[in-house]
RNA sequence: CGGGGUGUAGCGCAGAUGGUAGCGCGCUUGGUUCGGGACCAAGAGGUCCAGGGUUCAAGUCCCUGCACCCCGACCA
């Protein structure tokens, strides 16, 4: 491809609103531009990367035997009913009419529609397993796009979809996608990380994330290097401390605290400390009121919440939940006197002579005591883990890191196909529902993810089984017949030999194609110059090194193919994977 | 949804006290240059976000709306 009539429109200068570095350098290589808010357009180099990145999916999944199939972006409300998703789904969710009025959404994910597919489609245990899957643009009206194509309203998604006759098939089929999961994101490149994750609004009892490790990540890792123990912090166990303080119970006491509700203002006017306090948080679960108790330097986990109460839906109280339970603003509840269901962190049963809000306005209890004074209904780990928590396997402190999520797996059960009445029948004859996994890669995500970890000050640098193109070639003078003659026969020749090449036939200055050329992070560089020209050399340089070689013009072609991904293969272990 | 901010040339921005719409980059043409974003000259390019109002006169002042950005709440 000749750059002068490729369209690559690079900046100089960068929009003002790219607020991370891999939306700062996709704009400036001219991989995309936006449209409106999580909105973009991909041009011919930034699809080039998202193919490559495509391919090496397809790959790893038609080799543990899935099925590439093309579903309906559109879909009809009905199905999303039978699943009850309609309603959990909430406003991320696309809603529109068509011309007759009849709901659709547009698919942020696609059990629904699978499903319905799978259960008209699919009789017999004999049929199964079964491993679809399918690339395709997903829309989730996100509360606040971001990061670029990170986090992005419309974006592709790779979402795959298996079916099983138990639940020891699917833990094969879950081993068999993890792993290749694995292969996928060492063939981009990228240092990743799986973890135990939330399974959020897809649910499912079982779910792994797979994180690309980078400051810039909106998600937090907690992981222990004794036992490799590594979860979300949506998800992480948290270890019960079980040092009950030795102090004797005290009277309980009502005390002003006017004006003061916060956990670190209440502490500073009681000179307490924060783990003497009781944050008592009002919560709705599936519409019935429910409060959650957590130690004053401990912060709820809401996920832990939900699936403890196996709730569909729970979101926060609003006031007046607050004022008709415990007769007083969200600063001034507590435990005391409360009716109400009440579920308390393990950590709060340690507290002796705690402080909470005494349910009336600028009054709270000091010396309140679990049993004396309060009764929760149940204990249960509903915090979130913070630094200096310890392993709950091995009692090691957590090690904290950000990261991307980029891959998704879940082991979904049977939610779904029991909820659409979606089975099959047993050797004896028996219908069963299925047995269901899915399993989602971000790929639009991953060519973000792969620029945040692959960079320098100048620019992108591909990792090579990603890059738009392997090499570019530089005549440094196109008005120079002899160099643009020999820069041509090199693109010529390597282009022959089956690689990606872009010739920067610009009519410029030397200086802005080696700019752009370190922008665009191709991994090869042929510079093609008159001094080196002379003596029948050109320059070769890698993006990733700065090193440079001076090669016989002759030998360019057959250098930069031998070298192409030479050390930079993953080796694929054969065995892990079953047929 | 709450708080804050911004909308002026393709991009980045400037346009006190209302009075002929500007700069840098980019683009076009010509010339000189030519190994890390050259220089000179001449150009093209604007419903100043939209609608309403005040005024002899609005990019500027006043309403209303929209869009976008940031922080928070929320969320595979």
């Amino acid at each position: 491809m000749k750059l002068s009539k490729y369209l690559i429109p690079t900046l100089k200068e960068l929009p003002a609103d790219a607020d991370t570095l891999s939306a700062r350098l996709m704009l400036r290589a001219g991989l995309i531009r936006k449209v409106a808010a999580g909105l973009y357009e991909w041009l011919p180099l930034g699809l080039r990367v998202l193919k490559k990145v495509e391919q090496i999916i397809r790959e790893e999944m038609d080799r543990v035997n899935g099925q590439e199939v093309w579903l309906p972006v559109l879909q009809p409300r009905e199905l999303w009913d039978e699943t009850g998703r309609w309603q959990v789904y909430g406003k991320e969710l696309v809603r529109l009419k068509d011309r007759k009025d009849t709901d659709f959404c547009l698919a942020p994910t696609a059990e629904e529609v699978i499903t319905d597919l799978v259960r008209r489609e699919v009789r017999s245990y004999r049929e199964l397993p079964l491993l679809l899957y399918q690339f395709g643009t997903k829309f989730r009206d996100e509360i606040r796009p971001r990061f670029g194509v990170m986090r992005a309203r419309e974006f592709y998604m790779k979402d795959a979809y298996s079916f099983h006759a138990d639940e020891a098939d699917l833990g094969r089929m879950y081993q068999d996608v993890f792993e290749a999961y694995n292969r996928i994101f060492s063939r981009c490149g990228l240092a990743f990380r799986p973890v135990e994750a939330e399974t959020g609004a897809i649910g499912g009892n079982f779910s792994h994330e797979f994180m690309v490790l980078a400051d810039t990540g909106e998600e937090t890792i907690a992981s222990c290097e004794v036992c490799g123990y590594a979860a979300n912090v949506e998800r992480a166990e948290a270890l019960p401390p079980h040092v009950k303080d030795e102090d004797d119970m005290a009277d309980i006491e009502e005390v002003d605290t006017p004006d003061t509700w916060t956990v670190e203002d209440v502490a500073r006017l009681l000179k307490v400390s924060a783990d003497k306090m009781i944050k008592t948080l009002f919560y709705v679960a599936d519409e019935k009121p429910v409060v959650a108790l957590v130690r004053g330097d401990h912060e709820l986990n809401e996920a832990k919440l939900q699936r403890l109460l196996d709730a569909k839906i729970l979101h926060k109280a609003s006031d007046e939940v607050y004022q008709q339970t415990a007769g007083c603003d969200v600063g001034y509840a507590g435990p005391v006197g409360l009716n109400a269901v009440i579920v308390a962190d393990h950590a709060v049963s340690d507290v002796v002579n705690g402080v909470s809000g005494a349910n009336k306005k600028d009054k709270h209890l000091i010396n309140i005591n679990v049993g004396r004074d309060y009764k929760p209904s149940r204990y249960a780990d509903i915090r979130k883990v913070q630094e200096g928590d310890l392993c709950p396997r091995c009692q090691k402190t957590f090690l904290f890191h950000k990261g991307i999520e980029v891959g998704h797996t879940f082991m979904l059960g049977t939610k779904y196909s029991q909820a659409m009445r979606a089975g099959f029948l047993t050797d004896k004859g028996e219908k069963t529902p299925f047995v269901m996994g899915c399993y989602g890669i971000g790929v639009s995500r991953i060519v973000a993810a792969a620029i945040e970890q692959c960079h320098d000050g100048n620019g992108i640098i591909w990792p090579e089984h990603l890059a738009p193109f392997d090499v570019i070639v530089l005549p440094l003078n196109v008005s120079e017949p002899a160099l643009m003659t020999t820069a041509e026969k090199i693109y010529h020749d390597l282009k022959a030999k089956g690689l990606a090449v872009l010739l920067d036939d610009r009519d410029c200055r030397a200086g802005v194609k080696f700019k752009d050329a370190d922008l665009l992070g191709i991994p090869w560089r042929v510079t093609v110059g008159e001094k080196k020209l002379a003596v029948g050399k050109a320059e070769l340089k890698k993006r990733s090194s700065s090193e440079i070689e001076d090669v016989d013009i002759d030998q360019v072609t057959e250098r930069v193919s031998s070298a192409k991904f030479l050390g930079n293969d993953i080796s694929i272990d054969e065995n892990a994977i079953i047929k």
